[in-house]
DNA sequence: CGCATTCTGTACTTACAAGTACATAATGAA
DNA sequence: TTCATTATGTACTTGTAAGTACAGAATGCG
């Protein structure tokens, strides 16, 4: 009954997502992302609204890429110790290295002074709650491998902190071994 | 032999540092400095170069004010493990509720995409160092304190993740209580 | 006092990015 | 085929921020 769109709103979030990545929210320009896309900004106003919009659905198509590893990671079967440390290590290739650069979409809009705070953190804090909550999780249903002090829900959210605290520390490209060594010590803490 | 500057350098970089650190780098014009500090801008590109660089200054006296103050509360007699236990309890005020909104000026701008990134790392990785070397140095100096098996090194790393995991999460505001409950189980490392 | 020198304030240029008006193209339905 | 409807592309407006030109003010020195 109407003219139908030209491109796949997917792939649009996908280029963004990258571009968003890699130099952040105010330094992206829609121009920049018209030309990586091919399609022209009344196309992409009339699909996303407006560049906070956009980025915001940018960043949940993020949050909801980790949230989904995660939940698959920390599903398996065995020993819940054994879960965190894989999620955990499988981070490593983005805290590290040339790759780890861009450090994190979440941890970095968060200081962007320019996007819409209100929405931005409840989205932020929505997804941060779902990772902790996942963590917590696994680390009650895994409760017979610890000792009796040990306490989930506080080394849940200390593992949410280290897990930041990696990923914040990433834009300095810190070496792989580094990385693991401390991800190793952290570990300690599951006991 | 000339007309003297009008203005303290030291008080228009204050006035600088607070608000990169509320707003962010690309967010702040110097129009708004000039408003906040009364100094016109062709006297601050005259006193400081462009906006990178006066970012830079800016940037360079946070991280002194920090590392100063770590060196005094690092340098004090008594277990090491004390004395890092009082300096992570000493950033809660800044890890928590409405003044930990900001975060730390540090991780804030690493993730700017307009700034000169280059001289943007070197300046944080400085920082990094020397932070991480006070740590180092005085769990070595403590080794008596700690297990046969103690690393001072991967521990070192692991405080300086915590800490920027924190700093990292801080826009969230979380409650106080929460941030210290981590720090503690943190300081099981320590043993 | 008069002069060289450096700072200050106003007002400007320039660049760039967000958002939009409007004419046109592509579809399904009648 | 014709129309209603929605998408597209060009070109525009608007706002804002970085950086600067220039005239004038404030100093020390001779």
């Amino acid at each position: 009954m109407a003219r139908p769109r030209s491109f796949d709103p997917d792939d649009v979030l996908e280029i963004a997502r990258q571009m968003f990545w890699q130099k952040g929210f105010q330094a992206t320009s829609l121009d920049e992302i018209t030309a990586m896309s091919g399609v022209a900004k009344p196309s992409l106003y009339a699909a996303f609204g407006d560049k906070n919009a956009l980025f915001l659905k940018v960043l949940d198509r993020y949050h909801d890429g980790i949230l989904g590893w995660a939940e698959r990671v920390l599903a398996q079967p065995g020993p819940a110790r054994e879960a965190i440390r894989q999620w955990l290590t499988g981070f490593i290739p983005y805290c590290s290295g040339e790759k780890g650069q861009r450090g994190c979409l979440s941890i970095n809009s968060a200081t962007d002074g320019s996007l819409d705070q209100a929405e931005l953190r409840k989205s932020i804090e929505r997804y941060n709650r779902r990772l902790e909550d996942l963590l917590r999780t696994r680390l009650r249903a895994g409760r017979a491998e610890f000792s009796k002090g040990f306490d989930p829900d506080v080394t849940a959210q200390t593992i949410m902190v280290v897990h930041a605290g990696l990923l914040a520390l990433a834009h300095q490209r810190p070496d792989a071994r580094r990385v693991k060594a401390v991800i190793d010590q952290v570990m300690g803490l599951l006991a």
